[in-house]
RNA sequence: AGGGCAGUAGCUCAAUUGGCCAGAGUUCCGGUCUCCAAAACCGGCGGUUGGGGGUUCAAGUCCCUCCUGCCCUG
């Protein structure tokens, strides 16, 4: 009964740590990496090739189509399933990814209350004409605390807030998880952190290869395979500001660099979120090599 | 050389034709977070308004001068 996490900023190295570590154990990877999930969006979310994977299975890898919209809830559902039948089969576990919700939504007590797209594009529509303002005073009149706890600036999260209250009938903080509940007491959970220096270095280099890998023409075939018809993923890093770039909207190069920006962007804020964990056990910069015996050394405790 | 235009935060620009303490966006730094999460959102640092002088109760704004860049003419 193995479950091992590993998280951290993006570019720091996960995967491949994550394909020797499932080989020394002999267990299997389940990515939780939320754009991964997406068939075709291969180069631009460094996806390991088969031969990079070494031959160890991969899950949750390829799932979803360009036009569909991701769901925690769903990934949560399938997550679960498959580390628990692994863990039947004694197959040791390797959650690999940066999507700190989605590691979360594993480990936690989390429970998403239902979601309908009809009633979300209703009020979303709804708060299109009448304000974030107003939304945010209805919100305020049917759940005081709901209101309180979400800045009225964000109106994703009270539009969700509202469907939730719509669809349940019960205020939406009445869903909210109590502390300490945790799924899987025994998994190890592992982060890999970067200076932000070197970081800054990687992302540039990593997306430079991803445009020389033809990142542009991934692109440009997932446009052709209905990208824009979906909410999430045309809205993912590099894919975003190619979408921009192809449709006139800015330069290659301003698309490239803007890339690297919003991507150290994104590293900065996988950094808030992990680093509030207090179960990770933080792996420090170093070799392959050593960070996995360090890793090995944390497991044999 | 002569004439014209411009110079405001690291970057892009605002500032009722002289009037509160020079404001935004963005970068950068920090933070939030129960289904679009590679998303959405919040906070903070940052200006001797190119330099110097003058007019005025008051100058980013008007005058003089110097510096820098761009355009036109020869």
């Amino acid at each position: 009964m193995t479950l091992i996490i590993i998280c951290g900023a993006t570019a720091t190295g996960k995967s491949d740590l994550a394909v020797s570590l499932a080989h020394d154990l002999g267990g299997e990877i389940i990515n939780a990496d939320s754009m991964q999930l997406y068939q075709g969006m291969d180069i631009g979310t460094a996806k390991l090739s088969m031969a990079e994977r070494g031959g160890i299975p991969h899950h949750l890898l390829d799932i979803l189509k360009v036009d569909q919209d991701a769901s925690v809830a769903q990934y949560q559902e399938l997550a679960r399933k498959k580390i628990d039948e692994l863990m039947g089969k004694n197959i040791p576990a390797i959650v690999v990814g940066g999507t700190g919700l989605y590691i979360k939504a594993i480990l936690d007590d989390l429970n998403f209350p239902d979601t309908d797209p009809k009633v979300r594009a209703e009020i979303a529509a709804e708060a299109e004409i009448l304000g974030a303002d107003v939304m945010h005073q209805r919100l305020a009149g049917l759940d005081p605390a709901a209101a309180a706890a979400i800045p009225k600036e964000n109106l994703r999260r009270v539009v969700r807030a509202l469907e939730v209250i719509q669809l349940t009938g019960k205020p939406y903080t009445a869903s909210l998880p109590r502390e300490g509940s945790t799924k899987y007491p025994h998994a190890k959970q592992f982060g890999l952190v970067m200076d932000r220096e070197h970081l800054k270095e990687r992302i540039d280099q990593r997306v430079d290869r991803m445009w020389e890998r033809g990142f542009v023409g991934e692109v440009r075939d997932l446009i052709g395979a209905g990208i824009l018809n979906g909410r999430t993923a045309q809205a993912a890093l590099g894919y975003a500001q190619i979408i921009a770039f192809a449709s006139g909207q800015c330069s290659e190069d301003e698309a490239r660099e803007e890339t690297k920006r919003a991507t150290r962007q994104y590293a900065r804020r996988q950094e808030t979120w992990f680093s509030r964990d207090e179960r990770i056990q933080w792996i420090a910069p170093a070799s392959h090599s050593d960070r996995l015996a360090k890793l090995h050394e944390h497991l044999r405790k």
